[in-house]
DNA sequence: CACTATCCCCCACATCTCCCCACAATGTAC
DNA sequence: GTACATTGTGGGGAGATGTGGGGGATAGTG
């Protein structure tokens, strides 16, 4: 499974459709089927998963006991924000209005490939972040996250 | 069996009436024919469950000890409030009087795909519990849920 | 038996979604 | 440069969906 990588900015037209870049079409497995599951993200954007790497995800949702509080709690919060989407034969994506709402994307959205998955942010958001992650606080991390032997891990 | 998934708010008419949403229709099984349980769910919402998923539940209350006081209670009190369902040919459900006192759904229904079943709620409610549930409680759960690497699953 | 309440079917209709067509912009081959 | 394919953007319209109300069949009550 290759990674999602490069950031592409696309206008949203006023029924909140969106093309979907045709360099991460080209990642996106066969598989998939042009389908996709988007929902609500950590970080105020949103995130698209094609169907065959979505379903890892309900696999691990299935696991969790659903006869707990905290279970529940967490299959609910985690589902309610998601919806299905396929491809137009423009291959376009219909963003959901209240994920638009929450992502404050109204005419310009940025796909970003992170890796499993594609992030979705409305280019204010994303400025935003950018600006309270100075260079050397990103080196930081990346040190962080990167540091050892990489070949170690696991 | 694909998780049901996403939030969808309907009116009640003054006959207890409440469409289906349609994109749940997709996720339930051509198996359940259109037939569902309800019942009260452990937190102040109701639970509805296709019937080819509420089989499995019966089937998992099959496995209780009988013989204990605490297992029939249990049993006693899950199905004591629970009842059949169909959809009408415009795919409407009529929810029980009873249910909607105990679930305070009066003119509003909001439906949320959790997984293997779907809740109603009134607003009232999801508002009260959306409350005392923190972003970083919500953080926390999802990492639970995502935390890892996908890829390395099993 | 009459009366009433409830359920469920049908019809009506406003709204929304999605599919299709058109075309502009961009990239590529010759 | 020109022709052609791919990609990005916009809009119109058919069909699906959500909502309300009328009315007939059925069952429960006095």
């Amino acid at each position: 499974m290759p990674s999602f990588k490069g950031q592409y900015e696309h206008s949203v037209d006023n029924k909140g459709r969106v093309a979907f870049p045709a360099k991460l079409r080209k990642t996106v497995s066969p598989d998939a089927q042009d389908r996709f599951t988007i929902l609500r993200g950590l970080e105020p954007c949103l995130y698209l998963y094609p169907q065959d790497r979505w379903e890892l995800v309900e696999k691990k949702l299935s696991k969790i006991n659903n006869f707990s509080l905290k279970g529940r709690t967490v299959i609910r919060n985690f589902l309610r924000f998601a919806e299905d989407l396929s491809l137009d034969k423009q291959n376009r994506l219909s963003l959901p209005s209240h994920l638009m709402d929450f992502s404050e994307i109204d005419s310009t959205a940025i796909f970003i490939g992170a890796g499993e998955r594609i992030e979705i942010w409305s280019p204010g958001k994303l400025e935003k972040v950018d600006n309270e992650l100075s260079f050397e606080s990103y080196q930081d991390l990346f040190e962080q996250v990167m540091g050892g032997n990489i070949e170690e891990e696991e």
